[in-house]
DNA sequence: AAAATTGCCTAAAACGTTTTCGAAAAATTC
DNA sequence: GAATTTTTCGAAAACGTTTTAGGCAATTTT
């Protein structure tokens, strides 16, 4: 069923046109050195005229490459992933690669689905982060053996050998962070999440901890929050909910994500507290939204769109020179800076 | 330059380890009827044994098809883009595609340069919205006259024929949100939007005149900001700056983005104010975030989401049924609802 | 002047499918 | 049991490139 409809022209056309062999054309076209100059410029001024462009599903079935990137994020409407495909885009189009984004819409199911789609050698390679219901990673070790290249950010596993991971490291930004705070004299500090099933919220939760234990300072059970909910409004009842039913308030709240935070903020108003008056808050991730919110939001600032950079760049040194980080190496951890605005002043 | 290293098997392997022909093992697997139910089980089983994985590449040189709808928006980091593509992706899964989001970065060379891209057979179709620097529509002409179905959304152009459009209301939603103001018995309105290059501004400012008019209020030319800068921060100040200067300030500002009704409430803040108390304002797109902003924004409610699904379905019967909407009928008008919260009370 | 080298080009195979055309086998009809 | 129809399958062309292997002419080396 080839549409015969298109007149698009193709390099036998050219050739034809040329008197010419169309491999001779084809290396013209892509300057091989094996073709004489004037040729050259024959050729390419006919190409021109004659309005050619190269069919790309042709040229990747013959040279077996796409310069297509796989990414499989977990959900497009966290402004998180969108940054960091921002930054994966910004290193491909340097490269001449374009990305295909796919999300796994929190489900492991269809993350699957999407490393299936990845294999049949539609892209050179993938960069992806998993949804926190993904506990087994037979899907990505079979990529990898099919021996496509694979980049992990954010939230990875260290059960997966033979992938680079770049990360932060959220253990130490927390302790940080919480530190800060503790420093700042707040004495008793309340920290709120999500779901527990997710790693980077228990690493960052660790912080939390170390940073109370370094300083000879406890933290009170009732003070902590791991959402259970999923949806926007959901959540914003149990933060409330929660804030609520408190006996005392903690001076402060150590937020795992800048939404959480904001749900936290818009809570604690409606209960009648001052932001950053009677409690102050910190968030994670500091999105571009922090710096709009009322008051300003301070945060722990998360590299993202750097994130995808670095990721892309790994990807596709791997993909190009057959370059692999030797083990152990495949690890990059990007360094985070605590952002203070209004809500911890 | 056939990288004999990854172990793909194709039809043919299975044709032979089957004794059949590649075209009965090609048709069993795509459920052909011409081939007999329990050979299909054998191939199928075969299949399923060896690990078999069709070679979409291949696939889409033969059958002229790619399943792939392009989409372009002017930007990443806008959340209602971001919704529309959540919107085009859930349509185009249910009728097997894949998408792939390019961002043109607001300029109007890198939009050609996706079109470009995207003319090579890479994909099935295109969605897209312009930059609001588009003036000149070739690159879009030219998609279509090589038979590429075409949809636009949101900032579109009637010069463009043959391609559908996926629009709101602007005027007339800008109208009835003025109008509700005016009703309400706000005596003062300003307006707060972008770049007057962007023709949604403008409908919507038409629709703010229109209200006035309608009711025979007047409003002050004073009262009135478009924008020029492009950074968060820099729209920030100049919004401050003009509110700042204002010798008086009026009940109410409707402004055209969600995001410019947030700049200028934390500004309305930062210059002593209360909203809804002093100065109450109206958003326009309702981003999810909007509820969760402090005081809660009213806003027009625009169907991002849907207006992904909508355009995807148009596409896709475009490409599917060969089906054209006629002249005059090719464009459809989604209804926007407007969404009172906190910050018009 | 013969031999070797270089520069420029071509024919044809290959990539992995789909699909057309047709043939053989099986089932049905007379 | 022959003729017809239906079912089932196979050979080969086609999709538009890249690349291998090689050929011919011009140039350089012996």
């Amino acid at each position: 069923m080839n549409s015969k409809v298109n007149p698009n022209i193709r390099l036998e056309d050219l050739a034809r046109a040329l008197k010419l062999s169309i491999a001779t054309v084809s290396r013209a076209i892509s300057d091989s050195p094996r073709v004489k100059p004037e040729t050259k410029k024959r050729v390419k001024a006919m190409a021109e005229k004659m309005g050619y462009r190269p069919n790309q599903i042709a040229k990747s079935l013959s040279s077996g490459k796409t310069n297509v990137i796989g990414v499989i994020i977990p959900r497009y409407d966290e402004p998180f992933f969108i940054e960091v495909c921002r930054g994966i885009d910004h290193i491909a189009r340097k490269y001449n690669y374009r990305i295909v984004i796919s999300s796994s819409r929190n489900s492991y199911k269809f993350e699957k689905e999407n490393t299936f789609a990845f294999e049949k050698g539609v892209v050179d390679g993938v960069i992806m982060s998993f949804t926190h219901h993904t506990k087994t990673f037979t899907h990505v070790d079979e990529m990898i053996s099919r021996g496509l290249p694979v980049v992990l950010f954010d939230n990875v596993s260290s059960k997966i050998k033979g992938a680079a991971h770049v990360i932060i490291d959220d253990y130490e930004s927390a302790f940080q962070a919480t530190d800060l705070l503790i420093k700042e004299n707040n004495k008793s500090i309340g920290y709120i999440s999500g779901t527990v099933m997710k790693t980077v919220f228990n690493k960052r939760f660790d912080g939390f901890k170390e940073a109370h234990i370094r300083n000879n300072q406890v933290y009170d059970e009732k003070h902590i929050l791991n959402c259970k909910s999923i949806h926007q409004e959901h959540e914003y009842r149990e933060v409330y909910n929660f804030l609520n039913k408190l006996e005392h308030m903690p001076n402060a709240f150590f937020c795992s994500t800048d939404n959480y935070a904001m749900l936290t903020i818009k809570a604690l108003i409606k209960l009648g507290y001052k932001v950053p008056r009677d409690v102050k808050v910190m968030g994670f991730g500091n999105l571009h939204y922090s710096s709009m919110f009322t008051p300003e939001l301070s945060s722990v600032s998360q590299p993202s769109f750097y994130m995808g950079e670095v990721s892309a760049e790994i990807l596709i040194s791997k993909i190009e020179k057959d370059y692999y980080f030797e083990d152990g190496k495949d690890e990059v951890i990007l360094p985070t800076k605590i952002v203070q605005r209004e809500t911890t002043r």
